[in-house]
RNA sequence: CGGGGUGUGGCGCAGUUGGCUAGCGCAUCUGGUUUGGGACCAGAGGGUCGAGUGUUCGAGUCACUUCACCCCGACCA
C-alpha cells in the first residue's frame, strides 16, 4: 500500500494536467489550448467573483456588458496598443455555413463572406472607449467607472492550463477621469484592492509593484501589478491596474468639457484579473495530496464523512449529522454530508483531500457513544477528537486559523527564496533555482533586455510594499548607478 | 514556425531480432465477504494497435506519407 501512495505522490507534483485534471477542476478539451472548467472548479471561480465584485462596488465601480465582437477598424486607431495584441487574434470572416455541394460535410458559405471582419475581443479597450465617446461630454459625467466580467481570447502560441489559455474568463474595470492625479489614484486604488483580495482571501502573498516598461501593458503609462511566488520559485503575474494617460481618449477622441468650459481629453485606467488566479491557487498551495484551499474560497469549507458498519449504525450517524449540520450552517459555514453508502471511508477522505476541501469530519459509532466528532484539516492533516457541544466553535476559529496558516506558509516559503543579489555570475547561478532576486538595475530597457536574453528573467516588479530597497548601487548587468533594487524572477 | 517526444479497450502502460489467439494495472458490470485512511476474492464485458501506402508467406513491430497531442523555444495575463 505505501507503494501506492509514493506512486500517486510522484503523480501529483506535476502541477498542470495531472492535478488539475485528477483534482476534478478542468479537463482539456480538444480545442487547442481552450478548457472545460467542471463545476466543482467553477464554484470556486463563482466565488472569487463574489468577493472581488464585492470589492469593486466599494469603489464605485458599476458593472456593465459589451459586445463580443469588435469591428476590425476599432483595432487601427491605437497604434501601440494594436501592436500589443493583432498577432493574436481570433477573426471572424464569415456568418453563414451551408451544406457541401461536393460532398458530405458543411462548409462555409462563400457567399457568406462579410464585408468588415470582426475581431473576437482579446480585451474591449477599443470597443469600450469608442463607446465612452458617447457618454462622457462634461465633468459633471466623470468619473465613468465600469466593470465588465466575459470571457476573452488570445491565440497564444503557446497555451498552459488555467495560466494561458486560448479563451478565458476576467474582469475588466475601465473607467475615465478628469484629472491625471484622479486617474493615477484609481489604479492605484485597484491593484490594492488585488493585493487585498490575494493575501486575505487566497491567502497568496504579493508583491506590488510597477512594471518596467518593457513588460507594461500595450497602450500604458503605468503598469501596476501583484507578483506572486508559486512553490517551484516561478513568478505569476496575478493582476494588473493600467494607468493609460491620455492614450486612448486621445485616439478615440474622448474630450469634455471642463467647469471652465475648456475641451479636454479624459485620463483612464484599466484593470484586470482573470481564471489565472485559479492557477495561482493551485500552484501556490497545492500539495501532494491534492488542492489546498483556503477558507473564504472553498467551495464546501467542511465535508462529513460517516463511518459505520451497519444500516442502523448508518441512519443514526447520519440523523447526528444532519443536527451538527444545521448548527455549522448556522454558524455561516458551507457544509456536505457523503452519505453515499458505496464508498468506503478511506476512499471518501481522499477524494476530499484531493478537492482541498478544509475541514473534514468524521463520526463513527465511538463518537455517537462518547459525543464526539474526530475533526482533521487539510492544510497540515492533523487530526483531533472534539467534544460535539464545542464543535462550531471550534470549526469556526480552525478554519480562520487554516487560512491564515496557508498564507504564513506560503509566506515563509517566498520569503526563505528572495535574497538581494550582487554578482552577475552569481545571478545567473541563482535564478533558475526558483528564487526572486533583489538586483541593482540601471533603469534602462536595453540592459532588461540582455539579461532576459542570458537568463531568461525578467524584472518581474519595481516593489513598493514589500522588498522595498531604496539605496545606492550598482546595476547587477551593467555596473551603471541604480537607485533601487528591483525584483528579478522567472516568470510564467 | 523551429528542436525533441508520444499515439495500443474509458484512463495509465507493456509488447523482444517481424510469428500464430494483442497483454497488464486502474476503472466498469455480476456475486460474496468487508467498512475508524484509497478493501479483498471469484467471474464477466470491452481493442479494425491514430490514419494511409508500401516491404513481406506473415506487420502493433520495418519504411515512407499524413494527422493529432505533449514537452522545449519565439509570443503572452
Amino acid at each position: 500500500m505505501a507503494k501506492e501512495v509514493t506512486k500517486r505522490a510522484e503523480n501529483y507534483s506535476q502541477w498542470y494536467s495531472d492535478l488539475v485534471v485528477k483534482a476534478d477542476l478542468a479537463e482539456q478539451s480538444a480545442v487547442r489550448g481552450c478548457m472545460v472548467i467542471k463545476p466543482y472548479g467553477y464554484a470556486i471561480w463563482e466565488k472569487m467573483q463574489g468577493v472581488l465584485d464585492g470589492m469593486f462596488k466599494e469603489t464605485g465601480a458599476k458593472n456593465a456588458y459589451f459586445p463580443l465582437f469588435i469591428p476590425k477598424s476599432f483595432f487601427s486607431r491605437e497604434a501601440e496598443h494594436v501592436a500589443g495584441f493583432a498577432k493574436e487574434c481570433a477573426v471572424v470572416t464569415h456568418h453563414r455555413l451551408m451544406n457541401n455541394p461536393d460532398g458530405p460535410g458543411i462548409v462555409v458559405d462563400p457567399e457568406a463572406r462579410l464585408e468588415e471582419e470582426l475581431i473576437v475581443r482579446p480585451t474591449s479597450e477599443t470597443i469600450i472607449w469608442s463607446t465612452y465617446k458617447n457618454w462622457i461630454k462634461s465633468w459633471r459625467d466623470l468619473p465613468v467607472l465600469c466593470n465588465q466580467w466575459c470571457n476573452v481570447v488570445r491565440w497564444e502560441m503557446r497555451t498552459r492550463p488555467f495560466l494561458r489559455t486560448t479563451e478565458f474568463l476576467w474582469q475588466e474595470g475601465h473607467t475615465a477621469h478628469a484629472t491625471a492625479e484622479e486617474a493615477e489614484e484609481k489604479a492605484w486604488e485597484m491593484v490594492n484592492v488585488y493585493a487585498k483580495f490575494a493575501r486575505e482571501c487566497m491567502s497568496l502573498p504579493v508583491i506590488v509593484g510597477h512594471k518596467s516598461p518593457n513588460e507594461r501593458f500595450a497602450g500604458a503609462l503605468d503598469t501596476l501589478t501583484i507578483e506572486a511566488m508559486m512553490q517551484d520559485g516561478k513568478a505569476l503575474q496575478s493582476g494588473t491596474s493600467h494607468f493609460l494617460g491620455q492614450n486612448f481618449a486621445k485616439s478615440f477622441d474622448v474630450k469634455f468639457a471642463d467647469s471652465e468650459g475648456n475641451l479636454q481629453y479624459v485620463w483612464a485606467t484599466s484593470w484586470g484579473v482573470s481564471t489565472r488566479l485559479m492557477g495561482a491557487l493551485i500552484m501556490a498551495h497545492g500539495d501532494d495530496c491534492g488542492l489546498v484551499l483556503p477558507p473564504a474560497l472553498a467551495p464546501i469549507q467542511v465535508v462529513m464523512v460517516p463511518i459505520y458498519k451497519t444500516p442502523e449504525e448508518r441512519s443514526a450517524i447520519i440523523e447526528k449529522m444532519e443536527e451538527v449540520k444545521k448548527g455549522l450552517l448556522a454558524g455561516g459555514h458551507s457544509v456536505e454530508i457523503d452519505d453515499r453508502d458505496t464508498l468506503r471511508p478511506g476512499f471518501k477522505f481522499a477524494e476530499w483531500e484531493l478537492k482541498g476541501v478544509p475541514v473534514r469530519l468524521a463520526i463513527g459509532p465511538r463518537d455517537l457513544e462518547g459525543g464526539t466528532v474526530e475533526v482533521h484539516r487539510r492544510d497540515t492533516m492533523e487530526k483531533q477528537t472534539v467534544p460535539l457541544e464545542s464543535l462550531v466553535g471550534a470549526i469556526g476559529s480552525l478554519l480562520d486559523d487554516i487560512q491564515r496558516n496557508i498564507y504564513a506558509k506560503a509566506l515563509a516559503f517566498r520569503d526563505s527564496n528572495v535574497e538581494k543579489c550582487d554578482d552577475w555570475e552569481e545571478f545567473k547561478e541563482k535564478i533558475g533555482t526558483g528564487k526572486f532576486l533583489l538586483c541593482h538595475w540601471d533603469g534602462t530597457a536595453e540592459t532588461e533586455q540582455k539579461i532576459k536574453d542570458e537568463t531568461k528573467a525578467t524584472i518581474r516588479c519595481i516593489p513598493v510594499d514589500s522588498y522595498v530597497c531604496e539605496e545606492e548601487g550598482r546595476d547587477i548587468y551593467s555596473g551603471k548607478p541604480s537607485p533601487r533594487r528591483v525584483v528579478f524572477g522567472i516568470a510564467y
